[in-house]
DNA sequence: TTGTAAGCGTTATCAA
DNA sequence: TTGATAACGCTTACAA
């Protein structure tokens, strides 16, 4: 592989002068300039990236943190740091963090040695040890995306929507339609159980505030995935009483929920009103089209990534939380419950 | 930060010994080993990756290249690649590479640069310019994950299913249901198009086998996605003629034909049957369950990961396929035609 | 078993 | 405007 030497002997230069001209042309005469352009474009040279990150101390490169790829929601987020990332010459790299303590290892690795020059970190509980994730330094700017990991990091970086809110206001677009009985099923067994806290909070609140009743098992806990969805569905139709409505708290598990209700024979929303959380993709071809809260989503990832570069470039602050506004979704997985017999 | 010559002060050894005991422990004596493995402790010292990687020529790095996150399907692949990873000290990070210039020169940049170790490419088209992607080196290894990108590279290393057989076998369970009338909705205009090809072979292969006529409006070009197989079905619908059955390049499509097939008013799979393509997540929860071809995700991981592990430590054939098994999975979305009224 | 020192390819400083 | 050279932090002959 050619180095800068060999374009400099080649131009009859010196190394330095071929530096300048990739990086300060202006400070290269023309005719220099030339003679350079002819030996790098003879000798097919480009410069040892691996050497200009050691060099320079960083890597031009942004990481996206997100518990698993082919989750549709987060496409959407990709597209709006993209869109920002695509005029800066940041490189944007996805990493899946999971939950395990592989990964947990992993990550951290990568992370504290700067190999990145930033973080996004995406609804996914702390990938590291609690800990490193203060603003202590040693570690590459981090920008919270979606939510806060917990209470202690409150003051971190981060854009998101008011998930408690929106989960109240969810919860009252049921109450509002009449309906009384509602089960709430959340993931808190999964490393993302920072993230539903806030939308459980929600859902509390709405029931307190109506006055109705919180019923244990109507309260499922399992995984964020259809998977999850599919068989909290299964414990709650094996519960005593059947309530009218269900508020899923990813739209994952509503798509699960949809489909176990229906084996079971239930009509939707005749028999029983469905809302999810997200509004991903699929939820608008669901059978039937899914009532959910629209994050949005690009808007979250565009301004996750013009702050995480304005902190590497110093001129952020590097705390506080963007809030910005959600909007239910209706669709026609939600009406008014049927009469009682 | 600290850097090795800080814990060498420290432990009142050279800096030689430091890398040692980092690099090769068995080297050093054991009291030699505890006086740095303090000074490591009371400095917080970790070594500056971006200077290993620099020194060393490369960054234990390997880069998984999607046309995009988000896609169910890519999650199960990603499965497999990360349990061979696990063991082996190399990171996974996943690059989106869509289709426009902008990512194109981005990818290339990328990987032309050495940044990575290797490279699995996931049915995606050639993110770079072809000239670049030969075995000639320049470039880490590569592997194409799921499909050849284009004939003429037939023979770089590649583990996928036999796509055009596959195609061939699920028109084919068509065909024996009894149907006939057959569409076929594709991807060409995506940068997917080198993917869904063999797929349109396969199904021409089942048509001309059968005898049966092929019929250019029922052969829809489209995009690969929820969006595309909505658009793709609206313009079947207005077709003179309605099949009685639709065979999908990808789920994801056929999740948009379900849903719009559904808007107008047409039952499956009694009005209309529906094959899609490659089984993902959703597809089991669709309603109806959408019959489709399985690949083996995990597998294609855990086989593109090892190959490239292999290729990287130079003991193995950088050439040639691995075909690995694929399978049908019949569920409710197909059935025999109505009887002619 | 340990230390000395060269060298990886850049960029940046300083002098010419 | 250009060139000589130091420096970044690490690994690894080679010598002791």
């Amino acid at each position: 592989m050619n180095s800068i030497k060999d374009v400099a002997r080649l131009a009859g230069v010196s190394i330095a002068t071929v530096s300048r001209y990739l990086n300060n042309p202006e400070q290269v005469r023309d005719k220099t300039a030339r003679k350079v352009a002819q030996a790098i474009a003879d000798t097919g040279y480009s410069p040892n990236r691996l050497a200009q990150n050691f060099r320079n101390g960083r890597t031009k490169q942004i990481m996206v943190a997100v518990p698993s790829i082919g989750i549709p929601f987060f496409e959407l987020i990709m597209r709006g740091v993209r869109r920002v990332a695509a005029e800066t010459g940041y490189h944007i790299l996805v990493m899946e963090t999971h939950s395990h303590t592989h990964d947990f290892d992993d990550f951290s690795r990568l992370v504290m040695t700067k190999q990145t020059d930033g973080i996004i970190l995406l609804s996914t509980l702390s990938p590291f040890e609690e800990p490193i994730l203060d603003t202590e330094g040693g570690h590459p700017p981090i920008i919270l995306g979606l939510e806060n990991l917990s209470p202690e990091l409150s003051n971190f970086p981060c854009v998101r929507i008011d998930n408690r809110l929106a989960a109240r206001e969810a919860t009252e677009l049921l109450i509002h339609l009449g309906h009384r009985d509602i089960a709430f099923m959340y993931g808190k067994q999964t490393a993302n159980s920072a993230l539903t806290q806030p939308r459980e909070q929600g859902f509390r609140d709405a029931l307190d505030a109506a006055g109705l009743r919180f019923r244990a098992e109507w309260f499922i806990d399992g995984k964020l995935t259809i998977r999850g969805g599919r068989d909290a569905t299964r414990q709650l139709l094996a519960a005593k009483t059947r309530p009218t409505a269900l508020f899923c708290a990813n739209d994952e598990m509503a798509m699960g929920a949809l489909h176990e209700l229906k084996q079971a024979g239930l009509s939707i929303p005749r028999d029983i009103s469905v809302i999810g959380f997200d509004d991903m993709q699929f939820s608008e071809v669901a059978d039937p089209p899914l009532t959910t809260v629209a994050q949005p989503a690009e808007e979250i990832g565009e301004r996750s990534m013009k702050r995480l570069l304005a902190i590497i470039d110093g001129n952020a602050p590097a705390k506080g939380a963007d809030v910005i506004p959600h909007r239910l979704v209706m669709r026609k997985s939600a009406a008014p419950p049927a009469q009682k017999p």
